[in-house]
DNA sequence: CGTTGGGTTGAGCTTGTTCAACCACCGTGG
DNA sequence: CCACGGTGGTTGAACAAGCTCAACCCAACG
């Protein structure tokens, strides 16, 4: 056996990239310790903005966790229109936990994306086989099922005004979980993005975010939104903030 | 040891009503011989129709499983508005898959509901100890996700009737797979349970309905609708089916 | 320097809400 | 037995919210 130290075999096994990795804290990758880091990791892909990452429909591909960028993963009617369920920010993974299968919905990079890439028959029998990481999926599980949830109740609930601030205090909590810089929120998503998240046209949303200034309860620009006053915006949502 | 054959300690322990359970096939229960079904069993309860199960706040108490009747699961907002995010039916499990350390929303029984009723811990531990349960609630989970997602795209891209048609075609999904008459389809929600379903308010849903009739898509009276083109419905409620 | 892709804003229209009247059904008590 | 009130459903008319279509703005970029 050849001792050098780059034979094509142990470039295949060894070394992998997650010391570096932005997101090795988060989520599957939180317990791992360099030797399940080892064995878990397969390797990397990045996807322009734009790219699909899978369709609806399609046979299931490899598991995807996202290190940067963010990916939509959204329903679409025959007609074309399309409602964005989720947005998957770095450290989550997306393509794994809605599918039986065959993909239900269809994963689309908003920003351009890189992810790791697992095989999926090997990622579910690595993490069946770990208590600790099959604990992480099924509470990840959970918590996407609450979020749908309350979503669920802003889309049949909220006026076109209040899914916007309920939008932003989300879009905080998220960049403030992930150590995002929150004042002000860099706004990666379009308003037509927003739109088919919330569930309206994206005049409506632009005119909500004017209301909104108007309001001095954001400064905003194309990019950036300032949240000036969360509690007022927390209770435009309807989030029962009961002290 | 007393041979009597109902010592008040046998009573306890042995005879479970299961063998005569309408819903001893579904979900939790189907895999259970009547050794596993001696062990889980502990008691059922029953609740009167408009009955609250448990209230979103609340410390987390018993898993029921529904035997008959509805239970609708809600969010409410701090000024009385609600959306009702799922109807439980019979043979599912409901303060389960969608809480974490307390409940997030309410459960109330829509009708008469007659439930059993297992210890969470107890439940959660026998059903964690044994695979093939642990399975079925993992399955129940994702595939909760998914209608919980499929519901999001609904209501914020269909319009009234097209919202009220989908609901149509998902009800009776759901009494057929219940082994339920579909032909008519019995209607055990009123016009505002709908309602808060959809996230619309009762008087659209009755003039829904009325479209519908005058459409010729469907018959109905209070408590019964016919589904008499369910093609010219899915395709309304902008189901793909591609053939 | 023109073109292109978002974003904003206005005017008119459509859809769904609000408020109110009305109806059918059902159980209760005179 | 019938009058009564209550509950849930339907329908209409006026109104409001959000959508459509179109103009316009601005910054980025070839």
């Amino acid at each position: 056996m050849s001792e050098s130290p780059r034979s094509s075999r142990a470039a295949l096994t060894n070394d992998p990239p997650c010391p570096t990795c932005p997101v090795r804290a988060h989520n599957i990758c939180r317990p791992l310790d360099p030797r399940r880091q080892r064995e878990l990791y397969e390797k990397r892909q990045t996807w322009k903005k734009g790219q699909v990452l899978y369709r609806a429909g399609e046979p299931l591909g490899p598991v995807l966790k996202i290190i940067t960028g963010i990916v939509a993963v959204s329903e679409r009617l025959p007609d074309g229109r399309r409602q964005i369920l989720d947005f998957f920010f770095p450290g989550e993974i997306c393509g794994y936990l809605e599918t039986e299968g065959r993909y239900s919905f269809e994963g689309e990079a908003i920003t351009e994306v890189e992810t790791c890439v697992f095989g999926r028959a090997r990622f579910k029998a690595y993490t069946a086989a770990h208590d600790d990481l099959a604990e992480i999926v099924r509470a990840t599980l959970v918590s996407k099922l609450n979020s749908a949830s309350h979503h669920l109740a802003e889309l049949g609930q909220l006026s076109s005004v209040e899914r916007v601030a309920a939008f932003l205090c989300w879009l905080k909590a998220r960049h403030a979980e992930h150590g995002l810089e929150t004042r002000p929120l860099t706004l990666p998503l379009s308003r037509e993005a927003i739109a088919d998240h919330l569930g309206m046209r994206l005049e409506t949303v632009s005119r909500a975010f004017s209301r909104l200034k108007r309001l001095e309860l954001i400064e905003a620009s194309d990019t950036e939104v300032t949240l000036l006053d969360l509690p007022g915006l927390a209770s435009l949502a309807g989030s029962d903030d009961r002290p």
